[in-house]
DNA sequence: ATAATTAACTATAACGTTATAGCTCACAAA
DNA sequence: TTTGTGAGCTATAACGTTATAGTTAATTAT
């Protein structure tokens, strides 16, 4: 095992001061150019790094980003943390990942280890649970100690940081429209609980859209997907109302707020016999692997995950390299773009 | 912004020394019973938290794991992603990600930063282009500086270190065999390039299921997918070279070695309305999210991505907490499991 | 010839902690 | 009275850096 040497170390050994050493390295004027360059190559031949703790302790400044998010294994947040990690390490940024799995205890206590520690900055997606439960202490007591917050994806107004998002309802809306176009009318709205801010601006679009042309919004034929401590459970939840509402009412096409629902739908309507999308036509949010490889395709909202990870990276390095005041936040919008494939 | 409180400030605050505040948060009997309970008071009214930057410098132990991955958009290494977070972080760790996009540049420079800095130990699996390239020596090197290294799923018997597997060989034997019992004897081969080492047993289990059922291996049903910069390419690759195999030569069984080649392969068939599994009858590799929603649901082999994340946690934690000796390596064998769904 | 300047280097403090050794005073033992 | 002991606290060094403020000795200016 070889131990990485250490400034003290070049110093001993070349006779010299620890701070003749640090200059050199540097290509510091003050020192010789022949000790600098005598220097240079020792530390060169002995393959010396700088330890990087050291330097977080003297700089304050770690280098390093927290990314908290609810679930890991989904196709959107992996989307998002890829995009994150890359654009990170381009410019010099570490990614530590925290995941909260939805639940509220597990975020706090996620945000206070990264606070304590190696982090310059936090980029998170809030918890279902959080949501519900309406506390967001943690993230104002870690703004408040200076630590920067981009928020994507599920956010909070009363929270003051950057943030981006997703034109939800806009998007929700004239999904539905083109349902609408394609003289469906009787649309069903797969979505989830009220407090999941997404799912909600979502609803809403939907609304509007029938609003519009004049549909009575009929509550029967929105489902609102209940949360289980499963994906699992949630799906077999969904698969039984859904089967009961397509028995009991006229359905002509489905809007799912994410693919997994839709997927579900889908064997649903495949168990039953619909035939998609001539009978029941479906379109969904979360342009994932699920809504590609399922016969049919599914035709997707995609969320655009790559560039909400690069703009949320994007707007928390500008706050850490002091690119952007520490006191002006600002909040982007991404717009969603329909996919159509065979299931519209 | 409130900065966090240190111990020099708690200590000029209260009129006694650093040591003396050191010493009470930790509840020495140093230190007498009045000023103790003072200063502790003091502290935690001030919310007084430890800084883990100067600690770690200390301890030279930062209590974070670095993980190395080809990819993270993946179902197989979100899952263990996922599953070493939750075990790492129950043990108090910090995981830092790092993707290496299966490319061998992009890992090297992944390893050393992750090895100059912030982490404790690695956990990783080895990008294809590095394979292919047969160069390990970031790899070695960084054992060398005495940073364990803990490698799963693709792994190298050149390097000495803890390893995590999965019986790959036989689980595509067991699963040919499968095939074979059902009277399928013109099995196609969907797989990877060889020195992907993965793919590579996989296909030595198709060989010997074959040999021992006394059928001759036919090299037109073996398809092995060139690696092309984006997967939509590779999948283009598969799905033309697919086509002209089943108009050409009868098949009537797939394996694949991963669910993204099944899924592709599902929709060729379907395009030459082929029905699975009355004619071809298909299993995978990869127990993924693409295998449950496709219709016909795929028959896959899990790999068991949580017990491998776990597994190679729980040895890397082992070591890095001296529970095992340094010098001694052990390489888990994880058993795969075929589950069987409407595809075979 | 003397003061001022400069080149080339060193010492020190600081980032926030903890472990080790050291100090001071009160009280008990001799 | 003197020595010893222990309780309760403090000083110091160390982890590995870097920035700031020195310190020399040689060279230049006046």
């Amino acid at each position: 095992m070889i131990r990485r040497i250490t400034l003290k170390e070049i110093a001993n050994e070349l006779n010299v001061s620890i701070s003749t050493v640090s200059k050199s390295l540097k290509d510091s004027h003050e020192i010789g150019v022949e000790t600098r360059e005598k220097i240079k190559a020792f530390a060169k031949a002995h393959n010396y790094r700088p330890n990087n703790i050291a330097l977080s302790l003297k700089n304050r400044k770690t280098k390093t980003i927290g990314v908290i998010i609810p679930e890991i294994v989904h196709h959107f947040f992996s989307i998002v943390i890829n995009s994150i990690e890359k654009f990170s390490t381009e410019n010099g940024y570490n990614v530590i990942i925290a995941v909260s799995n939805e639940s509220f205890e597990k975020e706090v206590l996620n945000m206070e280890t990264l606070a304590n520690g190696h982090i310059d900055g936090i980029i998170m997606s809030i918890a279902k649970e959080t949501l519900k439960k309406q506390d967001f202490h943690h993230i104002k007591e870690t703004i408040d100690l200076g630590i920067p917050v981009v928020l994507f994806d599920r956010v909070i107004s009363e929270i003051k940081c950057d943030k981006v998002i997703v034109n939800d309802k806009q998007a929700a809306k004239e999904a539905t429209q083109v349902l609408i176009d394609d003289k469906r009318e009787n649309i069903l709205l797969l979505t989830s609980e009220d407090y999941v801010s997404v799912g909600n601006l979502r609803t809403e679009g939907y609304l509007e859209a029938l609003k519009d042309n004049d549909i009575e919004p009929n509550s029967n034929l929105i489902i609102k997907v209940k949360d289980k401590k499963g994906s699992q459970l949630e799906m077999s939840y969904l698969e039984d109302e859904l089967e009961k509402v397509i028995k009991s009412h006229k359905v002509d096409a489905i809007l799912g707020v994410n693919e997994i629902y839709a997927g579900s739908a889908l064997k649903v309507l495949k168990k039953n016999n619909v035939s998609v999308p001539k009978e029941i036509s479906i379109i969904s949010f979360t342009d994932g692997v699920i809504s590609r490889y399922s016969t049919p395709s599914l035709s997707t909202i995609s969320q655009h995950g790559e560039i909400m990870g690069e703009r949320s990276a994007e707007l928390l390095i500008d706050k850490l390299t002091g690119k952007t005041s520490s006191s002006e936040f600002k909040t982007e919008i991404i717009n969603c773009s329909l996919i159509k494939r065979e299931s519209s």
